[in-house]
RNA sequence: GGCGACGUGGCCAAGGGGUAAGGCAAGGCUCUGCAAAAGCCUGAUCACCAGUUCAAAUCUGGUCGUCGCCUCCA
């Protein structure tokens, strides 16, 4: 079974054939910091991690960009979105960008979002910019007006292949103040001119100012990926003008085709509406992650497919949180037994569904990435473990261990939805030891069905966040 | 107006020509001092209409509806 993809240029699944064996180059478009980041970064970013976790599951060594947007890109209002904050803040700019990518960063890590191998700034390759932009002046695609430069999109047959957009077609829509700089309307800036008041500006060839929208993206996949690599990935809502750009600005200056496969992920959406600040509907991942552990953020996430919209409510969390739990109790509940069963390989015979298990989960994965069918597996599968675990049944050791290590390299090394084990620094072994001690007293207790004193143990734990549940072979307890 | 996605049981959601995965919720049951956990059982003909076909939720055309993009957006 190969992996297939479903492949936004040409808009058909394929077969994945990196360009080089073994290797994947993958480009994503990453953030432009200048606010906190949100749910929807989350949907986009955690997709991609996973995507990346799957290629390297399977063997493949990626080489993982994801750019860093910190040189501000233009408002409607004429106005750049950092300089804007930074008014806001009475911040310099660059104060702004780095307390927002420390903040990226953080919110990743907390969601459980393995790093990228390079996040490459916009503002560290302004050279790059400027050698492409040189490039496509030479080859005439793009020509220089008042101190801006623009891309020439009518220079590109080829533009709009992505989006299946035609230019006669779209509005004309573009702000006033640069229409008459423009010699279409459709044209976009590779290199645009600084008025007195902006702040982030830099020497140019062609005076003061500072990089266009799409070109950042052009020249550093450029410059770590190649003229062509495997995948580029992103958010759909930037298929144009965005992506449809760095398509037309990479392939007329590199003369070569640019990504090969270009997976793009559904976007979010907040009780049926998307997000904004104006709407108050805006919900930061820091936000998230005070009502859902990131693991359940990370399976409702995963419970649609990444090209699908998703919708973020209430109702649709508590169901991802209900479900993730039932996966995480019979983890930890097998991570339990493992503390005291006995060394031997008793029940391996178990060890037939884990076989199918990982075959359902791969095949899965291999369709598409289509990981609520994955996670469906996980489910029918976590079935079947509940029922061999409470059968009564002696398990030995090696094979609880073998159950543990089929959900590591799914759920654990791939989805990323594993509950964290417990910890293991001597202040959690005192607590476990406690928490021990307690339950010892609580059987003493339930013994002498002195069943006051056993359900008062059982709630105090509970109110400092301790679970006990009674198992015919004794007491389990698990933080809730 | 243009581009795109989508409409599957109360909710979330796979599938996508051969007769509807999975989860949540609900009800019944088993286990159980109670609780919890877990397991078993119960439910949909796939927005609507018209075609193609031996066969359609799956293909084609149309209708209605929802959402996203077309200006920065993950």
């Amino acid at each position: 079974m190969t992996l297939r993809i479903f492949n936004v240029l040409g808009r058909e699944k394929q077969d994945f054939v990196p360009l080089n064996e073994g290797h994947v180059n993958m480009y994503v478009c990453g953030p432009t910091v200048y606010d906190n980041s949100h749910i929807g970064h989350a949907k986009t970013y955690v997709a991609f991690d996973v995507i990346t976790r799957y290629l390297r599951a399977t063997g493949l060594d990626v080489l993982y960009v994801q750019n860093i947007t910190d040189v501000g890109h233009l408002l409607d209002s004429g106005e750049d979105r950092i300089l804007k904050k930074a008014a806001q803040t009475q911040a310099k700019p660059m104060q702004i960008v780095e307390t927002y990518a420390k903040a990226y960063f953080d919110a990743m890590d907390k969601l459980g979002v393995q790093r990228p191998d390079i996040s490459p700034r916009a503002s560290g390759h302004i050279p790059e910019m400027f050698k492409m932009i040189e490039t496509l002046l030479e080859k005439e695609n793009a020509y220089v007006s008042n101190g801006s430069v623009y891309f020439d999109v009518s220079s590109d047959p080829n533009y709009g292949k992505l989006s299946n957009r035609r230019l006669q077609e779209q509005e004309a829509g573009t702000r006033e103040a640069v229409r008459g700089e423009k010699r279409n309307p459709e044209d976009f800036a590779l290199w645009k001119r600084a008025e007195p008041e902006h702040i982030l500006r830099w020497d140019s060839p062609w005076g003061e100012g500072f990089p266009g929208w799409h070109i950042e993206c052009s020249a550093m996949a450029l410059k770590y990926l190649g003229a062509t690599f495997d995948i580029h990935g992103g958010g759909i809502d930037n298929i144009f003008p965005h992506n449809e750009s760095e398509i037309a600005q990479s392939e007329c200056a590199n003369d070569a085709e640019f990504a090969r496969y270009w997976i793009l992920v559904g976007s979010l959406t907040v009780d049926g509406i998307k997000m904004s600040k104006s709407l108050g509907n805006f919900i930061t991942i820091d936000d998230a992650l005070k009502q859902f552990p990131a693991p359940v953020i990370r399976y409702f996430m995963q419970s649609v497919h990444y090209s699908n919209p998703v919708d973020y409510s209430d109702d649709a969390m508590n169901g991802a949180a209900r479900g993730w739990e039932r996966l995480a109790n019979a983890v930890r509940l097998a991570r339990q037994m493992g503390r005291s069963a006995p060394e031997g390989s008793e029940g391996i015979a178990f060890e037939e569904r884990l076989g199918t298990l990982r075959a359902d989960f791969t095949a899965a994965m291999d369709d598409d990435f289509n990981t609520p069918q994955a996670i469906a597996s996980l489910q029918e599968f976590t079935r079947d473990v509940n029922t061999f675990l409470n059968s009564g049944t002696a398990i030995g050791r090696i094979t609880l261990d073998a159950i543990l290590d089929t959900y590591e390299a799914t759920a654990g090394k791939v989805l990323g939805i594993l509950p964290s084990p417990e910890a293991d620094s001597g202040s959690a072994q005192r607590e476990a030891a406690l928490i021990q001690m307690l339950i010892d007293l609580r059987v003493q207790a339930r013994k002498a069905k002195n069943w006051a004193e056993s359900d008062r143990i059982r709630n105090e734990l509970a109110a400092i966040g301790v679970i006990l549940e009674d198992r015919a072979d004794g007491t389990v307890w698990k933080v809730g």
